[in-house]
DNA sequence: CTTTTATGGTTTATATATAGGTCAATTATA
DNA sequence: TATAATTGACCTATATATAAACCATAAAAG
């Protein structure tokens, strides 16, 4: 990051990502892995994984998957197949959606 | 990362990340904000929020949730205090795990 | 149609997250 | 108890994610 920017989360974000982390050391336990284990396993090192436990907020979001994933944590309750249905659902819903959202009509500006 | 390390995901985590982000971006057209407005919001270049949106494994969890919450995406299906209490009988269930896993008893290792 | 604006690509400099160590403390097992 | 393993906390070098600046395209509005 240029700049060194300081970022702000809102509440919620920082509770979402403490509970899954929370989520995922009570997996990995329940499953009787080891810290190494589970980072081998990721193919990060162990300093990351605990950070990954820690909830902390820099982690790549993938490596964070992969590891809840490994460690048998189903991100949105559902299974492969599930998963991809939902995706192409996502992805019909979104072309139905304007390509690009126009602002100039001055009020409309849905206030909440 | 040190070592230019090539990481590799499951498709599971690829595919939770890629509908994560396709909600976040449905989420972000049905409340109609541009995707300037968001990233202002959250604090982030727009690029950046281009690349969570493309479903970037690298992008950090942290910035991904914030803008998850902003566009008015629930992580857990739950409100602020329902979020509280989960982490803490996560906690409370940590709690009652040993604190270390052991893996020298040869067998028990649970291969499934 | 024309004008305006959102979006999706780049490219580049820099702040920083990461891997890979080490060490000490804690914990489980024998 | 003693022993071995797990864990947590550091540290450093470096690969890389990021912000900011572009440009081109597309799409909405007038």
């Amino acid at each position: 990051m240029p700049k060194s920017i300081t970022r702000t989360y809102s509440r919620y974000s920082r509770e979402a990502v403490a509970l899954f982390a929370g989520l995922i050391r009570t997996a990995r336990k329940e499953r009787k892995l080891t810290t190494q284990e589970v980072a081998d396993r990721a193919g990060i090192s162990r300093g990351l994984l605990q950070r990954i436990e820690k909830g902390d907020m820099k982690c790549e979001i993938g490596v964070v998957f992969e590891v809840a994933t490994i460690v048998g944590l189903k991100l949105f309750d559902a299974d492969d197949s599930t998963l991809t249905r939902h995706i192409r659902q996502t992805e019909d819903k979104l072309s139905l959606l304007p390509k690009s959202v126009r602002k100039t009509t001055k009020a409309v500006d849905d206030e909440f």
